[in-house]
RNA sequence: GCGCCUGUAGCUCAGUCGGAUAGAGCAACGGCCUUCUAAGCCGUGGGUCGGGGGUUCGAAUCCCUUCAGGCGUGCCA
């Protein structure tokens, strides 16, 4: 039983002890959820404010709290105090230290792993990349994001559904392929890849200035992938492949992966049940020539289903997606991890989908996260103001590169290592703080190596595991975990004895920052551990609890970067 | 106009379901490597928690109001 669990009931038997047939008093599970983290460690470990009995015992909370103390059964888990109004909590040290250690020793990598998940499935949309438009950084969020939500939901024991909800559809790949076949090579296109399709573009906007029909020829040509001209379909999936070609090439550096590619384009045939049932239940109105949803009752602007040209539109497509998802995963969550900018989008679709009769409607969750800027100022290819993905992760491992030349000029594979570590820090700084944050992009912001950042995290980590390589030349006597009762080694142990709660509350939260967070400050508390005490000890039984605890951080450090997306090297 | 979001140290941000003197990192300055990785550690300075009301024994946290900024507000996604 958890620690904290079992002081809540020793609360309860005090409170029992000295109010038999009172009525109203809180629980154990209730009083588990009241207690607090003094402020001070001074002031114990736990603390149980006493001011919410106050009227139930119609006394002052001193006073409650001096006679819960006098009440508290004697046992080895822990002492109190009185103070204030408070009862404060001082748990039995080593006590604390081997349930603790002996857990995490026991279950390893695999702390704070649970099966709550079993059986449910959770489909998140992510990433969701345009074709042919380069990956930049305003990508990044919803790609890591969405990846490390679907590790956090694995990690409970979720079946998850990675989906990249390829935006492939629209004229402007019409456009492009008459673009490509007026103005193109197909070498250079093959050389240049995304950039290539995305000069194609450029120009095709630059002619269609001179030219207005133009615009017209674009049209023309997406009417034939529509109809599924098979010139039309062989350019436009050529381009698409391209896309992913170059796109993966981030992903694998990331470490990114999807389990469905299904995009705009795979729900065009399935569009029309969509408009059908919203028409069989009545719920689509005509309004200046275009079909609606009207959403006046739940005071949001109307839901566009149909232009008034007839033509789909992308809440159409995205209600469509919906059902489809419904059907073919069951999901119990399907999660968007989408800008806010698009809120009021899912909003509607979301109420549509409501009221066409579906319960799952509730389990659709937008998972929205703030716009990204560079240096002060709007994303914009045209001003130049962009910075592409593959340019920023390649900066990044080259100024690894060169600080392991600086600091371990003997390390082994220090490509490799660099690569952790570069791309590490950018992961890092994407999900440090919470997702509804804007970000101002500045390079020096996201490629700093110190302080509360990627390489610092992965830093301690590869600290842990030198420990233990020279603790392995050693051998330890049984453990005695009386020498991990120091201030530093408690505040360490605390840390690391709430991390399932903590990723578990990041999974509640859709909130990969506050698995960052929490790693960041085990590793805070691991260094100034490592300062205050030597870990390989003269005394063999202080020796051996300092090395378990060591390896306690690595395994559990090592396994909270997984959850965020990020690599632990053994060396750096 | 209306709706959603944000406002905490010079900067970037934490702050548990309301709880004890509001915390980190960056930047600045000053210390610490003949002992386990100095990508580290320690110290110093720095705050009207946007403003004003209210609820409460107690408010950065809840309610109201106001100001500032961002985003959205029917045929792009």
């Amino acid at each position: 039983m958890e620690t904290t669990s079992r002081v809540a009931q020793l609360i309860e038997q005090a409170i029992l002890a000295g109010y038999p047939h009172l009525e109203g008093l809180p629980k154990a599970n209730e009083i588990e959820n009241m207690l607090e983290i003094p402020p001070n460690r001074e002031l114990g470990d736990y603390a149980f404010p006493c001011f919410k009995l106050s009227k139930a015992l119609r006394m002052g909370p001193p006073m409650i709290a001096a006679k819960l103390k006098d009440a508290m059964p004697e046992t080895d888990t822990c002492d109190v105090q009185a103070v204030g109004g408070y009862l404060n909590i001082f748990l039995n040290k080593a006590a604390f230290a081997k349930e603790t250690l002996e857990e995490i020793a026991q279950k390893g990598e695999a702390f704070g792993q649970g099966n709550e998940g079993k059986g449910k499935t959770i489909c998140l949309d992510y990433s969701s990349i345009n074709i042919a438009k380069r990956f930049h950084i305003g990508h990044l969020s919803t790609t890591m994001l969405g990846h490390s939500l679907k590790r956090i939901y694995d990690f409970l024991g979720y079946t998850t559904v990675g989906i990249n909800h390829l935006g492939d559809w629209g004229t402007q790949f019409g456009k492009m392929i008459y673009a490509y076949k007026r103005w193109g090579k197909k070498e250079d296109v093959e050389n240049g890849g995304v950039q290539a399709l995305v000069d194609l573009y450029v120009k095709f906007h630059e002619e269609a200035e001179k030219e207005p029909a133009l615009e017209d020829e674009g049209r023309a040509w997406f009417k034939k992938i529509e109809d599924g001209d098979e010139e039309a379909l062989l350019i436009f999936n050529w381009f698409k492949e391209l896309t992913l070609k170059d796109t993966k090439r981030v992903y694998d550096l990331l470490g990114v992966t999807f389990d469905s590619y299904a995009g705009e384009s795979f729900y065009q045939d399935k569009m029309d049940r969509v408009v059908d049932e919203l028409r069989e239940k009545d719920l689509l109105t005509l309004s200046q020539g275009a079909s609606i949803v009207d959403l006046e009752e739940y005071k949001m602007p109307p839901c566009l289903i149909l232009k008034k040209d007839g033509t789909t539109i992308y809440a159409t497509r995205d209600i469509a997606a919906a059902l489809y998802r419904y059907d073919t995963y069951h999901f119990d969550k399907c999660l968007y991890v989408v800008a806010y900018q698009q809120d009021l989008h899912f909003r509607q679709c979301f109420k549509v989908v409501e009221m066409m009769g579906y319960d799952f409607a509730k389990d659709l969750v937008h998972v929205a996260f703030g716009m990204v800027s560079f240096e002060g100022e709007t994303l914009s290819t045209r001003k130049g103001k962009i910075v592409y993905l593959e340019d920023l992760l390649d900066m990044a491992q080259k100024k690894a590169l060169q600080i392991i030349n600086e600091k371990s000029p003997n390390l082994e594979n220090k490509e490799e290592v660099a690569r952790q570590v570069g791309i590490g820090a950018v992961i890092y700084s994407d999900l440090s703080n919470s997702r509804i944050k804007d970000i101002d992009f500045w390079f020096d912001r996201a490629l700093n190596f110190d302080g509360e950042t990627g390489p610092y995290v992965q830093y301690t980590h590869a600290r842990c595991c030198s420990v233990l390589r020279k603790a392995k030349e050693i051998t330890l006597p049984q453990t005695d975990y009386s020498a991990l009762c120091d201030e530093e080694a408690q505040a360490l142990l605390h840390l690391l004895s709430r991390f399932p709660k903590v990723v578990r509350e990041a999974a509640n939260k859709y909130e990969p920052f506050m698995v960052t967070r929490a790693v960041t400050e085990i590793c805070q508390a691991y260094n100034k551990f490592y300062y205050e005490h030597r870990i390989l000890d003269d005394e063999p039984t202080t020796a051996a609890a300092r090395v378990l605890l060591t390896r306690a951080v690595k395994d559990v450090v090592k396994k909270g970067l997984y959850l965020i997306g990020m690599d632990a090297p053994e060396r750096m």
